[in-house]
Parts: C-alpha cells; structure tokens; sequence
DNA sequence: ATGAAGTGGGAAAGCGCATTCCCATTGCAT
DNA sequence: ATGCAATGGGAATGCGCTTTCCCACTTCAT
C-alpha cells in the first residue's frame, strides 16, 4: 500500500484535486468553508501526507536548507547546527546535513548535492582552507556556490566570505570577528603575564585559524610583546594533545626559562587536548603553563581548571546564517549582505597566574 | 536564469531526454560509448545537475534519511549522529534533520515531515518519555511510524522498540543493552565502596533513563546492597546540577553518615553537572563523593577527575541504525530486525575509593 | 537470401502536485 | 429584467525526470 494522493482525497471529498490542493496546503484562494471541512476530512480518514517532493517541483521550491560543516560530532559545529536548526524550524523548513571533514572538494560536492535537491539555501560553516594544494578545489567550490547563487540560491557564510566567489546578491557572511577578538585576549593575558607566549594552530592556510593566530600576535605587538612562537598541528584535539607533548618536554626541559609558558591554543578542543598532554607528563595548569583557548565550547565550561577563552554565540551565528540566508529576498535594501556577531573574552583560571589556592 | 534541465541537455547532444537519463544518471541500460559522452559534454558544458526532486518523484524513492535527535549539540546524539552521516554517505543518500527535544509531539510531526519528503528511512534516537502525559503523543507517534512502515518506510530505532508500534517489517532496532550495563557498573562499584548509593536520574517514564536506574539497582541488589534512593531531575547538564545541588546540602549535613555517597547519574552530561554542583559547594571528587556516569562522552574524556562511566560506541550505533533501516529489503531472511552493541564500564578516577595521592 | 533474435534509440505516459485559465453561478446596480 | 463584476470550482498544463513500450536497424543462423 503506497501513500494515498490528493487526487484521491479529491475523489473521496468529491471535489477536483485543484480544489483539495487549495484547502490542503495554503493558497491564495480559500474554498468554501463547508467543502474545505469535507476535504480536510477526506484527507484525514485517508491519511493523506503531502508529497513535499512533487510540491517541491511544482512550486520549485524545496523548503530545505542545507548545512555543510566539517563533522557534526564536534562541539563547535554541533552548536551552530543547533542554531541553524532553530532557524529552520521558525521557517517552517528542515534542515538537510553534510559534513565534509572541512576538505573543499567535499565541499563542492556537498553544495552540488544540495543544488540538485534545490535548497532554498545551503549554510557553510567552518573554515575554509587555502592551503595550495586545495587551491584547485577551492576554485571549484566558489564556482558552484556562484552557480548555485545563479540560480537562484541564497548562500550563507559562517566567518568570511567565499574566496573567490563573486555572485553578487546570494552571500550573506556572518562575520566572527576573530582576529579582533584574538588580539583582545592576547592584550588581556599580556596584563598580568611574563612568560613566553607560545600558539598552538591549525594547519597554515586554515582561515578561522589563521586569523585567530594574526590576531593575537597583533594584541601581542600591540602589549609592546615580542611575537610568539606558533606551533602548527590538526585543528582538532588530537592535533591539540600532539602539540601539548611538545611543549611539555621543552618545559620540562627548562626551556621556559624560569617563567611559565602562557600557551594560545585556536581553539577550545585544542586546548584541551594540550591539557591533557600536560597533564600526562605531569604537569598542571595553571602552575606549569598557562593556557587559553577560543570559542567557550558548553561542554567544556565544567572542565577544570576552567578555562579561559573567547566566548562566540555560536548558536546565535547559526541562526543568523540560516536566516541571512533564507529568501526573504526583495531585499530590504542592501542591508542583509552581512551580519555580524560578538564575543567577549573570558579570563578563568587557567591562566591566573597568582597560584591558585587549591 | 534557472537550472538547466534534462531535455536542454538531451537537445544539445542531439539526443532523447530518454537517453540523456540514461547515460547521465545510471541506468540498465547504457547507450553507445560515444553518444555517452557526447551527452556527458553537453552536460557538462550546461553544467547540468539532475533536479533530485523530481527523480525522487519519478522513482518514488528520494535518498534521503532522516534522523530524529532532542538535541543534535548534545554530545550523545551528535555522536550519533555521526554514525548515521558515516552510514548515509556509504549509501549516497543525505541525512534530514529534525530535532524534538524529546517531546513525542515534536517526534509524530518530525515523522509526517519526514514521510511527506518521501524519506527512505527514518533513525529516531533518544529516548521516547512514557509519562502519562504523553500517552496520548505516544500513540500518535506510534501511529504516525506505523502508517510509515506501511508506505513502505524503514526506521531504525535506537534503543527500545518503539511503544505501540506494530508494523511488522518496519522496524529495525539497535538493542543497547543499558540495563545489564548499568547493572555491571553497580557490581564492579560496589566491590570497592561503602558508602551509600544514590541515583540521578531522569524524569520518570524517560526510558532510558529507567532501564539504567532498574539496572542499577539489580545490580546493587545482586550485589546484596539495598536499594539506592533515586532523585529525579532533568536529563541535561541542568538537572545533573540541581541534583548535584541537593547532594552537597546533604553531605554538607552530614547525611553521608560517615561514608562518602557514591553517586550514579543516568548520563555523563548529568554526571558532569553534578560535579559542578559538588564543587561550587566546596566539595570534591572522589574525596567527598564517588560519582559515576553513562555514555563515555568523547569531549568529556579529558575530563578531571577523569569519569567513571559505561562506554558506548555511539558512533556505532547510528551506523548501525542507519543501515539497518536502509533499503535493503528482500531481506536477507528475517536477520535484520535487531542489531545489537555492547558498552564496557570503565572505572576511573571518579570512583577511586583509595584517596589519591594528588 | 531470409527470418529470428538482439541491439539501441525515441515517443509517450506518468510520478503528485500547483496553478493558470476558463466557465458557471451568484449578487448587485441600473 | 438586464448587464456587469465578483466569486468559486474544475479542466488542463507543466514542473523535470524515469521507464515502459515500441520501432528501426544490425547481426547471426539457417
């Protein structure tokens, strides 16, 4: 027994099907009360659910909106979807997921993919990269964004704006200010810090990374501080915890010359991971290093010592995205092509440098 | 300008739509090597992309899966999650997204939304509630997953069976066997500790919730121990820290006469908040309280002290739920109705009963 | 040389719905 | 009573694709 029709709830009420589709899913001329009650009953005992998949055809509209982060599984990108999920509910849409491991050709495929099932919109989130290697790949995915902009679509960026994508009205970026913030937090920790500032990053060339580490070597500049050094590794809590193992032998080595290193991991996950790599070799946070992290993950606010960070609205920035990006086009003005969102940096305990009490 | 279509194609490569469909979305039949890739390049040139809603209308299947969460940024279904996007991508079919905050209410709309888009399966993860006042929702929802099997549509349950729901070769559930594990959990602790036990549950009638309280306390009661007292809270970080509150009251009051209460909470995300709790009152783990948790949260793995906890393979378990709802009927006899995993416990520092030298 | 079997492309009929146009009916003003 | 506009339902078309069926042509066996 397959899904019954609207022609048959038609029959069944005894009206046409251009009626019952009038009654059953809202349009712009509403039928007689009385013959609306008889389809609605109709559609009722035959248990009738619209086909969303032939609406979609006939109105070429999918009420879908497609999400693209790198693993939903990770904190950060679990908080925007959540935003981008509450976004799509008050819109009456539903939200269509790709992870994509943060690879551009992914990527493309993802947004093809998206394309074909006609997404009213499609949210990236997370940064893209501009190693060399994906340079081709990233050519690629502005050239499918700009054609899926073409036809119609609205885009909406989490952090900076495509590279390389030019479609004029289709984007709409939520800026995360990162650079600004990460200079704040440097100049924040540079008050009541002496010891060497080291960074923990992603990989060159990973955008959001990128501009966290700029940023704080600029508040570092600006504290009349000389640069800090920056490791690279994965931008996850693996790369994290690789990262910690190295400093760990160089503190205990004394290479930290007397002072504490004061250690900027990009982001919480990474800190966490360079914690516990620390710890494992028997150092403690804050009495043999200082850390600070960046983007005050939920789930790590209990995490002790509590750590200091940048608190981003991640989920408020999800939502943005989404409705940035939703077709409420016939844009009031040009208002929309961008929105932005702020932090605030938040000192805890793992980087206080009075010894702790405990 | 829209999308191009098929038919543009099949003109521009001087061909039939009929055998445009052929060569560009896999067929039984394959047309002539070099009209193939005459249409390839037309294709190509107009940079077609097949409009999958109105595949999914002329095949009556959409490659489309739906996943039903209460929180896709809670760590246990975003983990979950990304089993079932690892499962969905194998298949090259994409995951919906619908979130309910566990309210069965939410979960028969998600069901209907996810029918009307003529999803090939349907995964619903998180506990269904069975309090009294969601029976009615429940039924609904019951109803709603069973007109959908009857369409034709695979779900894949993870945990219990769904209450209610009656198709017969429908359902395909991922057994996780909580009570037995949280009955092992309640043996291997009760061998080192002395204290008394108490619960941190979920609201009743929250299943999974119950089945690790009933475990819980058959294997206290295996192990000759009375029954622990059950608080109920909310199943969140939230309600692990309410509870988490009026434990610390009463260990403050003495109430632990003597001995430190061992603390059981129903999930890791409560467990972590009644840690917090503990310890803005002033008391610590495990020298005040032992705690255990459920679910072995990745993010919560570095965690200090480290948790005591039943491992889950999560990520397992939305694959597997994935899969097993997926398509591939005809079924290999009846195997397939069931799937099941299974946790380990993993004692830790939270439970330590020997003081720690720290 | 002839028919049968096989090969490969095209025409056409939907899939389930929205929507445009058309037509019958009604209410009103004249 | 007559004409007009307004109201509300139905027929038909098309959204973009798959798939069945049909037909022209080739190839082989006889």
């Amino acid at each position: 027994m397959t899904a019954s029709t609207l022609s048959e709830v038609a029959k069944l009420a005894g009206v046409s099907p251009a009626t019952a589709s009038r009654v059953l899913n809202g349009s712009a001329r509403t039928p007689a009360p009385e013959i609306a009650e008889r389809v609605r009953q109709a559609a009722d005992t035959l248990g009738y659910i619209a086909n969303a998949q032939a609406q979609g055809l006939a109105k070429a509209r999918s009420g879908l909106i497609g999400l693209i982060v790198h693993d939903i599984a990770d904190p950060y990108f679990s908080a925007i979807a959540r935003g981008v999920q509450a976004a799509a509910r008050e819109q009456g849409k539903m939200v269509l997921l790709a992870t994509t491991e943060g690879t551009p050709a992914d990527e493309r495929a993802a947004v093809a993919a998206f394309a074909a099932r006609r997404a009213d919109s499609i949210v990236i989130a997370g940064s893209r990269s501009t190693q060399p290697g994906d340079k081709d790949s990233n050519t690629e995915l502005a050239a499918e964004l700009d054609r899926y902009c073409r036809n119609g679509g609205k885009v909406g960026v989490v952090g900076h704006s495509i590279v390389g994508a030019s479609h004029p009205d289709g984007y709409h970026v939520v800026d995360v200010p990162n650079e600004e913030l990460a200079a704040k937090l440097a100049v924040e920790l540079s008050a009541g810090t002496q010891g060497d500032f080291v960074i923990i990053g992603g990989p060159e060339g990973r955008l959001t990374s990128d501009d966290r580490i700029r940023g704080f070597q600029r508040g570092l500049s600006d504290a009349g501080l000389p640069e800090a050094e920056v490791i690279r590794s994965r931008f996850n809590r693996e790369g994290g915890y690789e990262a910690g193992l190295q400093l760990a032998a160089r503190i205990k080595a004394g290479q930290s010359g007397g002072t504490r290193f004061c250690i900027f991991a990009a982001n919480d996950v990474m800190a966490i991971g360079a914690v516990a790599a620390l710890r494992s070799e028997g150092l403690r946070i804050p009495r043999d290093a200082l850390i600070a992290g960046f983007d005050d993950i939920e789930t790590l606010r209990d995490f002790r010592p509590p750590l200091t960070t940048v608190s981003l609205p991640l989920e408020e920035i999800g939502r943005l995205a989404a409705l940035g990006s939703s077709n409420d086009r016939d844009g009031s003005e040009d208002a929309s092509a961008h929105s932005s969102v702020t932090g605030t940096v938040v000192l805890r305990r793992s980087t206080e440098t009075a010894s702790a009490p405990g």
